[in-house]
RNA sequence: GGGGAAUUAGCUCAGUUGGCUAGAGCGCUUGGCUGGCAGCCAAGAGGUCAUCGGUUCGACUCCGAUAUUCUCCA
């Protein structure tokens, strides 16, 4: 079977078994504050195990594309080394939200693997949970006995904690799991080492394919386990590693799903695979973090220097990294293998070929910076080699800055060090690199306490801010949430109309208020689906129900702007093209900024069109048109503009002004009609990273305060002018005349230069063959010394004092001529700090010329007398 | 969120312990030469040294803040 089978035959499978099949998760995670990327299968259903949300299909399956960068099998430095571990990974799941348990997950999973796929039931191997004291566990005989009734006893094992009891944190959903692991080794070895000894123990031949979690406990902070009411399954079958069983393998990425891009890879660099160890890592390290970064960018995450982005800007750069060392590439290569990848995986994930463009341009941009950057360091290095050519030792200070300011991995600059006939101190890297984690991780610390439920409730906060910004509301839950040494308080209601943080549009902020109590919400965010209200204080005694009351200037303001969101959105994409796609959004009450994927500068013509456009569909005071509730499908043929990705159980909601002009999926609050906007107006429009631009622009009384702002600086530059008829005609008048002044300026500046050159050139005298020269002027210090060089160019042999006066400063300039300094052994920096002791100053400089500076002007005269005593001797 | 670095001519970059009236290569303009692959020679234009503030007689250089970018850690 080839990949594509592999997955088309577990959904065909699990469907006989009345799952519902589910797409993909998109691989970025928005609204969870304690993870950037999808890291299981289990991720899109976590509000169902916390309880936060009630599930929809109580049986579903699916394949889930997941990110993992640290972890056992999954530290981003390993990636490529050996054979198994990856950054992106295909995860295929079965799941059971309080439906079926233990029992079914057993026998399908088998099923699956030895009728279906056919894998020969010799060779696996089960591990079930052992029980743990600490936690006060039984071992897990219940998955044993339906074990027995399959696996001969001899092949099944008993699992330690570590391995066989899964959690999702270190606090929530928990519970025993129970894993099939394969043994593909070949019969010879087989009869050396039993396959039972190695499970576990890290041998790449004797793996985990399929891991079954039973979930019945609920961790809390304090370490003890609640048992859960409703049980459920997770199950996670690595994909990569079931087509490397499957087809026979001994590596996944000797699988057709990366053997199309190491085979390219290999035509590009005109290498073989299989040749050499160093650059056949160096291909798998390319077509697994190819796949990672593809999928991040079609899901809306852009490499950038921090959070999400920055991990995937690590990851392309580290492909880069291996291609340039052991393959030879001095050019961008990696965006050359999109094409490929699109052909192999476009299929089953459309938004691969839907953004091909756009995947392609992005990473050729990261690839020529980062070439750019290696550059930069390989510089430094060879600055440092030079610098220090016996030293045959590279500092570890030195290295870390490498590593630290131009992104070298340490090993890259050992292996620049021992081309020279150097050594790196590791020892001194080391202590560097640990100093930073400690210095990070002591910045970063958020404590989390336990909710303390006041009502409980396992039903979605109720959203009833769409009709109204006002209602009563009960208290379901409070923690309090610790950083930095600030303690805020984040409380889930039953109900709210307060919107949370979410599409872009901020949360919103207000009251709530019981009796004598008021307490104050300063934002509200999303965590998954909980909406949660972020408070500075709590009562000492929760009231039943509060008046929430959500602060409606803000609310409204920021209504204006993402309602003009919308239709800017569409004006875009009428005035641009249909390429246009909305990659991140900021809605609050002052502005909105949309960025969007689009290949050039937006052109001050097409801006206006734009604006044309929104302003006049304000203007026609479209009603809002809201559908709550709606099917996926139904509102793609309602032509709603939707961002890849809707997460599981998502009820979609479409709004529209004029659903052929404008309409989008969306959660967030807008105007009833279109007029309450007013005025729209664009501000800014710029570039943030290739192929996406960024528009901020402003509503309502904001916008018009901009344009009246605009108008006003004209108004007062007319007014200055003396109200031209034609301003710009005016300024450019202006301007010449200007030019042609200052070049006046300049001419007579010479001529008087000139002048005062001749009326010190009487004042030379001869002392010996020295043309000596001091005196006092009403100068500043910078014509001081323009007189100075110019003297010199004039005169031989020339030694010159100035003393200067000007704006109540002194200043002594000494300038010496060349022929005097080496023949004489003069030094104008010595001579004018001696002199400058008469105004109480301080100075120096070169031999030839040097200046300095004092606060007593008195005595300048005493300084220029003086000035010849230092040739005469 | 916390650190490290960079920002100098249209482009790519030099610039030593604070003092060379800020330089190079490419590009540009002008003139001359020229049958040879990036033609050659000569002259010239082009700079708020990212921005603001401070220290100093004097700041591209030192210090602080801001902006932008790179980079590492979380």
């Amino acid at each position: 079977m080839n990949s594509s089978q592999i997955r088309q035959a577990f959904f065909n499978f699990f469907e006989t078994k009345n799952h519902f099949i589910e797409k993909s998760a998109p691989m970025v995670v928005k609204n969870d504050p304690t993870l950037m990327f999808t890291n299981a299968g289990m991720n899109q259903f976590k509000d169902i195990f916390l309880g936060n949300s009630p599930a929809k299909d109580l049986r579903v399956a699916n394949t889930q594309k997941c990110l993992r960068v640290s972890g056992k099998h999954n530290d981003l430095e390993e990636v490529g080394h050996d054979t198994y571990h990856h950054t992106m990974f295909e995860m295929l799941g079965n799941w059971s939200f309080g439906d079926y348990f233990k029992k079914e997950a057993i026998v399908w999973a088998w099923e699956l693997l030895t009728e279906i796929y056919k894998i020969d039931k010799n060779s696996l191997y089960v591990t079930v949970f052992e029980g743990a004291q600490d936690d006060n566990l039984e071992p897990d005989n219940e998955a044993k006995e339906f074990w027995k009734q399959y696996v001969p006893e001899d092949r099944i094992l008993y699992g330690s904690k570590k391995d066989n009891f899964w959690e999702m944190g270190d606090t929530g959903p928990c519970g025993p799991c129970s894993e099939i692991h394969v043994d593909i080794r070949n019969e010879d070895e087989k009869k050396k080492i039993s396959g039972r000894e190695l499970v576990n123990k890290d041998h790449p031949q004797v793996i985990e394919i399929w891991n079954l979690v039973f979930i019945q406990f609920n961790r809390l902070s304090n370490g003890s386990l609640q048992p859960l009411k409703a049980k459920h399954v997770d199950t996670g079958l690595g994909f990569e590693r079931l087509c490397m069983v499957l087809q026979g393998k001994q590596s996944n990425y000797d699988t057709d799903v990366f053997q199309p891009y190491i085979q390219k890879l290999a035509t590009l660099a005109n290498k073989n695979y299989g040749k050499k160890e160093e650059s056949d890592i160096a291909m798998r390290v390319i077509s697994d973090h190819l796949r990672a970064v593809a999928f991040a960018i079609a899901d809306g995450e852009l490499p950038s220097n921090n959070k999400a982005g920055y991990v995937i800007r690590r990851i392309l750069r580290r492909a880069v990294r291996y291609g340039y060392t052991f393959l030879g590439f001095r050019e961008p290569f990696i965006h050359q293998l999109v094409p490929v990848l699109v052909e192999n995986m476009g299929n089953y994930f459309p938004e691969l070929p839907g953004q091909q463009d756009l995947i392609m341009r992005v990473i050729a941009e990261e690839e020529s910076t980062f070439l750019k950057t290696l550059a930069v360091g390989i510089t430094k290095f060879e600055n440092y080699i030079q610098g220090n050519p016996d030293k045959k030792i590279v500092d570890g200070n030195f290295a870390f800055e490498l590593f630290d300011t131009y992104g070298f991995p340490i090993d890259l600059t050992q292996l620049m060090a021992r081309e020279k006939g150097f050594d790196v101190d590791m020892k001194g890297f080391e202590s560097g690199m640990k100093q930073q984690k400690e210095r990070s991780r002591a910045a970063a610390t958020v404590e989390t306490q336990d909710w303390i439920v006041l009502n409980p409730s396992n039903e979605e906060t109720v959203f009833l801010g769409y009709e109204s910004l006002q209602a009563e509301v009960k208290p379901v839950k409070y923690r309090k949430v610790t950083s930095k040494g600030k303690s805020l308080f984040q409380l889930v209601l039953d109900k709210t109309p307060f919107y949370a943080e979410s599409g872009g549009q901020v949360g919103d902020r207000g009251t709530l208020k019981a009796g004598e109590i008021a307490l104050h919400i300063l934002d509200t965010q999303k965590e998954n689906n909980l909406s949660v209200h972020i408070l500075d204080k709590i009562p000492e005694q929760w009231p039943d129900t509060f008046i929430a009351t959500v602060d409606e200037k803000k609310r409204r303001l920021t209504e204006n702007n993402h309602s003009a969101t919308h239709l800017m959105h569409s004006a875009l994409r009428k005035v641009l093209g249909t390429h246009v796609q909305q990659k991140g959004s900021l809605v609050d009450e002052k502005r909105l900024r949309f960025d969007f994927s689009h290949f050039a500068k937006v052109t001050p013509e097409e801006i206006e069109k734009i604006e044309q456009l929104v302003n006049e569909r304000i203007r026609k005071n479209i009603q809002r048109e809201e559908h709550r509730e709606v099917a996926m499908e139904e509102a793609q043929q309602m032509g709603a503009i939707a961002l890849f990705g809707e997460k599981y159980g998502d009820k979609v909601r479409v709004i529209a002004f004029d659903k052929d002009y404008s309409a989008e999926l969306c959660g967030g609050t807008h105007v009833h009609s279109t007029g309450q906007i007013g005025l729209f107006k664009i501000v800014s429009e710029g570039a943030i990273a290739a192929g996406i631009r960024r528009i901020e622009a402003v509503t309502g009384k904001l916008a018009e305060d901009y344009v009246n702002e605009k108008i006003n600086t004209l108004n007062q530059a007319k007014e200055v002018l003396k109200n031209p008829k034609d301003v710009l005609k005016a300024i450019e008048q202006l301007q010449q005349e200007n030019d042609k002044l200052s070049k006046q300026i300049q001419q007579l500046q010479k001529a008087q230069a000139g002048n005062m050159i001749d009326e010190l050139k009487q004042k030379a005298q001869k002392v010996g063959d020295i043309n000596f020269i001091s005196v006092k002027l009403a100068i500043d210090a910078q014509m001081a010394k323009d007189l100075a060089f110019e003297m010199k160019k004039q005169i031989e042999s020339l030694f010159m004092t100035i003393g200067h006066l000007a704006d109540g400063k002194a200043g002594i300039t000494i300038i010496i001529s060349d022929n005097l300094v080496t023949e004489k052994q003069l030094h104008a920096g010595n001579i004018v700090r001696e002199l400058a002791k008469e105004i109480q100053g301080g100075g120096g400089g070169q031999p030839h010329f040097a200046t300095a500076g004092g606060k007593k002007p008195d005595g300048l005269d005493k300084a220029v007398s003086r000035a010849i005593e230092f040739i005469k001797k």
